[in-house]
DNA sequence: GCCAGTTTACCTACTAGTAAGTAAAATGCA
DNA sequence: TGCATTTTACTTACTAGTAGGTAAACTGGC
């Protein structure tokens, strides 16, 4: 474990306002995150290399450190990256979806996905290596089990007023039961290598939502 | 290596209780599983080295390998001892509760107990290093969440014969529902540093098996 | 000619793993 | 019982390979 030394800082302009690279990065550093990311999805951060990296893109790891000066830096870029193309995808349902168990569905394919393409939420994989991971990164990955709490409790909380849901505890507390079951679900899920197990889990946790789901089934 | 500061002595130190305190003498191998054990759920597998090990026993790396050849080796020891602990701890159970309900509350003490200990469920930390793992050790993982689904799986349907739970699907699926949603619990608890997000979300779990809580809240 | 982006060539620290040696305990046997 | 041999449980000193990271030279397009 070595800490940050003074990281050379070349005042480039690239993403002039905010320091995070990421929003406005140029093609080469999207192509950075795109390896980078499957490679944490599937093998975790401290599972990759930047010469992994390097080798999948046919450049070499100066290169690579040129756009991301140290593995933090990519750390940051891929949570940062993953939690905002998230959100939007959040938004996106918001917009074309008014019923809060089809919202619900629509969350739960956005998780099916990842499952598809053989990862791990990348989010749920770092928080298996939070104690190893820079501070910084730790910070990023809190925000965006924040996104997703306050986006499911916001639903949770409307459905429950149109009646479609039931449950004893406080929105927000049920929003955490969610994030971490399906992150828990993916992670076993993934092990079996076996999507179903997945997509199963995932149907039985919405349905208990359902209110009166329960008195019909016994 | 590098320069030897402390030199640690000539001969004639051998057998000095330099062992851990309280833990049964004469058994080096169980003391490396203790160390590597805490390091592989707090860090991962591949959060922790040999060298670590190595020092916080005061031995040599060398010594590790005569135990554990290789760190294939000692993974698969200490998955293989997880599970025989989590077994017998699962079989005392069985000896000593026979309320479903309150069995699956003893279940959850055990997944607490790790909490409380600020590590994570060593077979969920591994489940989520899985692509980077020796193919021996991914075996011994599945075994690990094979006899918690049998386990639960078990308990479900007495429970539900009882008519103390209700769930739609089959009790198999719902002990992968469980065992799936109580990691992921643990997994970002963890991330927050606090232990009650995740009693909070077993409280929850547990709930929703219950027959009848819904209607009763609502 | 500038300069963003890249390469070459390197560094230091650390990884798992190995070779060879040794003190002491356990074992075989006369 | 006494002595030789083997086994146990290590050590020191090393290996090849990989980790993240750096300085400086080079390249191609505006």
């Amino acid at each position: 474990m070595k800490s940050s030394r003074k990281h050379a800082t070349r005042p480039t302009n690239k993403g002039a306002t905010q320091a995070l690279p990421g929003d406005r990065a140029s093609d080469a550093a999207q192509g950075i995150l795109n390896v980078a990311e499957e490679l944490a999805q599937k093998r975790g951060y401290n599972g990759f290399s930047y010469a992994d990296v390097a080798a999948r893109l046919h450049v070499t790891k100066a290169s690579l450190h040129y756009h991301f000066p140290s593995k933090a830096d990519l750390g940051c870029a891929l949570i940062a990256r993953y939690r905002a193309i998230f959100t939007s995808a959040l938004e996106a349902i918001d917009d074309q979806e008014a019923d809060p168990p089809k919202k619900l569905q629509r969350y739960v394919a956005l998780y099916d996905a990842v499952m598809r393409n053989d990862r791990m939420c990348l989010c749920g994989m770092l928080a298996a290596e939070y104690a190893t991971l820079p501070p910084p990164m730790q910070t990023q990955l809190m925000l965006f089990f924040d996104a997703n709490e306050k986006w499911l409790t916001s639903v949770l909380k409307s459905g429950c007023r149109a009646g479609s849901f039931a449950f004893t505890e406080t929105a927000g507390d049920r929003a955490r039961v969610l994030v971490g079951a399906l992150e828990g679900a993916m992670l076993v899920a993934r092990s079996y290598g076996d999507p179903r197990r997945f997509r199963s889990a995932a149907h039985s946790l919405l349905g208990d939502l359902m209110k009166f789901e329960k008195d019909r089934a016994t």
